[in-house]
DNA sequence: TTGAAAGCGTTACCAG
DNA sequence: CTGGTAACGCTTTCAA
């Protein structure tokens, strides 16, 4: 920056003030320091200019993982309304639980981010306390908890697999069953499945009838696998509730390859609607979630608040949409 | 830290070593500091720590979308092997191009990482200045470029679609498709179809045939609408190449619809090797690209570098892999 | 409209 | 093994 200055004539001060507002700076000023920006390739530090303005224009995300097409696009959309508002993203995956949240929480705060996303649902206590000391905007996404730390913007998991429960009823099942859920950690998962559980019971159609397997990684493969453990424990099954579109796509290759009729002797629907969902691909039933709208009003809630706007909503609820393909 | 220091009855300078060469102090010492640290809820701020380190322990990341399964596993690869090594990701997205390479470089730059991973194929002229000005180690990944600008991780687009065309002709096929490419700025796809004309003509297939729709943003649907033009223009075609395998699960689904046998009438080939695309799935015959270990490699080279490594391979060919499913 | 000086919170360097 | 001092490259604050 001294380089440029020089270059230009003026101090450093001018310099940095042309960068940041151009407009306080006398055209013919903002010239030179411009071109002298160009000539020499300047690109400012933005670390000694977020020690100093004690702002960093950088939000940070804590993710699960980035993989099985769940939350790409919420990153996405958040990763989007940043660069809107000249914001970056820093990205942590908990992936494979190599990494806690809680570790990767203390290493986000560390780089004094103006705000913080976080996918996950439960926090540990050490966790919230070093949330609630660093004072920085936090918004938890794809669910809508019934305690939110400061923000949140997302639907509920719990209705949404009543939603989707009930309407397999109204399509004429009665026993419905519920596979490819509880994998390690996956809260919001548990809670689609409680919503089912509930919906089962309110509807009086019996017990759940409900088979995982964490051990299965892929999660197609868990599909078709569970798929042959469920029609063995419970021949007489008439749709099945999949906990993700990916799950979905095991279990229908699997019905077809055993030679069930789908949707006719038996419904099968997914949750995400994935891009192989549609009516071009699969054609599958399913619910889906605005997870690009997630992220992006994630990213403007945290810069509403920055601006210190007060009356923004801390508690966004976007909804999801039961979607009927041809699957059930 | 002048607060842990003065509780500490240490230095400043103390408190920083105990926090990163803890072995370097006496335990007795350690120890005080230590639990000063804990019991004020210390968390030391990066930010400064970089400006005077010169270090930011940040390696930013230029990725086009992480929508539509391609770079997703990349990016959590090169995240996690970040992570192992205490380092962050940085990521921002060119997504719909409305903000440029040129730019998101910049940005990227301004926050002075350790590191930069590209996945677009080229850059222009004032991006190639601002990098070699910069002096940051680059590594571009996704493609082996013919001179790269630094590091590269990836495999021969070319050479992917050549193979795959050769494979389809070596199953018996003579009039070979290819569809779906060809969205804007996708330098990868380009290649990828360059290597499918090349075979064409080393193989003596006459004429490429090829349809491409930039204006379908779904490659489900373009995948389906462009079978329909394909077999309205080349009613003969035997064999269909598609650009990912998102574009093949629609022409799959659109021929089923149509009545053509596949494989039997129609093979159809896709790229990638998406989740869906296994076993347990679809069955589609596809090229295997090895995205999450391009992610993870590259992360790797940027440490070593940083490390000085002399010796670490600059370029690393990963391959691809041909996987014949039922679908050709 | 522009500039001088004083930090921002850490780490590098050199002593002790 | 520990500490004093001077950066790191900006922005803030106050003056002119």
């Amino acid at each position: 920056m001294k380089d440029v200055a020089r270059m230009a004539g003026v101090s450093t001060i001018t310099v940095s003030r042309v960068l940041r507002m151009p407009e306080k700076v006398k055209p013919a000023t903002r010239e030179k320091v411009e071109s002298a920006v160009h000539a020499l390739g300047y690109v400012p530090d933005q670390i000694a200019g977020s020690l100093s303005s004690r702002k960093t224009r950088q939000v940070a995300a804590v993710v699960s993982t980035l993989a099985g097409s769940i939350f790409a696009s919420t990153v996405d959309g958040l990763a989007q309304s940043l660069r809107e508002h000249g914001h970056e993203l820093l990205l942590g995956t908990t992936e494979y639980s190599s990494t806690s949240e809680e570790n990767l929480i203390a290493t986000a705060l560390s780089r004094r981010p103006d705000g913080l996303v976080l996918t996950s649902g439960d926090h540990t206590p050490l966790a919230r306390r070093m949330l609630a000391h660093a004072g920085v905007p936090v918004v938890e996404v794809w669910d809508i908890p019934e305690a939110p730390f400061d923000m949140a913007v997302g639907f509920s998991n719990v209705e949404a697999g009543r939603a989707m429960t009930r309407f397999l009823h109204q399509t004429g099942r009665r026993r419905i069953a519920f596979i490819g859920g509880l994998h390690e950690g996956d809260h919001r998962g548990r809670l689609r499945r409680q919503g089912y559980a509930t919906a089962l019971q309110e509807l009086g159609l019996g017990p759940p009838r409900s088979i995982a397997d964490p051990m299965i990684v892929s999660m197609v493969e868990r599909g078709a696998r569970n798929l042959g453990e469920l029609l063995e424990r419970w021949p007489d099954t008439d749709a099945i509730f999949c906990a993700s579109d990916s799950v979905a796509l095991g279990a229908l290759s699997e019905a077809r390859r055993r030679g069930h009729a789908v949707p006719e002797a038996l419904a099968i629907a997914g949750f995400g609607d994935f891009e192989f969902a549609g009516e071009f691909g699969l054609g599958l039933t399913t619910v889906r979630i605005p997870g690009y709208a997630i992220g992006a009003t994630a990213g403007q809630m945290i810069m509403r608040r920055k601006r210190g706007e007060l009356d923004a909503p801390k508690i966004v609820d976007l909804g999801f949409e039961i979607v009927r393909r041809g699957s059930a």
